[in-house]
DNA sequence: CATATACTTCGTTAGTTGGCGAAGTATAGG
DNA sequence: CCTATACTTCGCCAACTAACGAAGTATATG
């Protein structure tokens, strides 16, 4: 029970149902991340561990980066339920239609120019 | 999006959780659920009103009592994807299952025999 | 080693939430 | 009508949450 509440909980927050709608086209890092939502770093990394606190993300770290991305087929099965009601009930919403829009520019956006953007003031 | 938040915001509530598996077995009227939440009638009574805001559940009044149920079939899409994964990921739950043992009795309760036990100082 | 970088953790703050009891609304029965 | 009953709405309070910036951690690079 505790552990699917962690898993409703997460998805509470717009902003996590966001992140999760990303990753459906593939791992992020972290920098990624804080261009899309447009949030402070602490506050997206703070959104990241709740997530992963409820098993919907997984994370790789690479360097300096840290990736995440979805969990595979053997995660438990409330988390995939979880998953698979996202994509199938917000597949065609506006916000994530655009957010998709806007996805493709950052994932072919260098990493490190990412990064010094959300560095300085922004732009 | 803002309705999808609305279904996932009323699942990240225990009681509420538990709520709608009672429902499951069919429609229960509000001094049933608060005998088996023991929670205070304003309190049930919001929560409620959150599964209802939600689509979560229907109401149906008859003279003084008022009965909740699930929605039916032609609900929207995201809230029976909601009710569904419920259903499959918490069936096998102690709470749940303990709950469903107890709920048995409640449903056998004379419904005013049931107001009357939370009107005065418990029993 | 020293600095820069990428991210996380910590501390604070404003806003939200879940709980209650008291007061309000609506219906049944005398 | 008047009272009792079943539930809801309101006002309050304690606990939680999302946001931020500052400080901390870990890794790459000069």
């Amino acid at each position: 029970m505790h552990d699917f509440l962690n898993i409703t909980k997460a998805l509470s927050d717009e902003n996590r149902v966001r992140v999760l709608m990303f990753l459906e086209t593939g791992e992020m890092c972290v920098c990624q991340l804080i261009e899309m939502l447009a949030l402070a770093p602490s506050t997206v990394s703070k959104h990241m561990s709740i997530l992963l606190q409820a098993g919907l993300v997984r994370v790789r770290k690479d360097g300096r980066w840290v990736y995440y991305d979805l969990p595979d087929r053997d995660a438990p099965a409330a988390v995939r339920a979880a998953v698979d009601m996202l994509q199938s009930c917000l597949r065609d919403r506006p916000q994530i239609i655009s957010d998709a829009q806007r996805l493709e520019k950052v994932r072919a956006t260098d990493l490190d120019k990412l990064c010094s953007h959300y560095r300085q003031t922004d732009q």
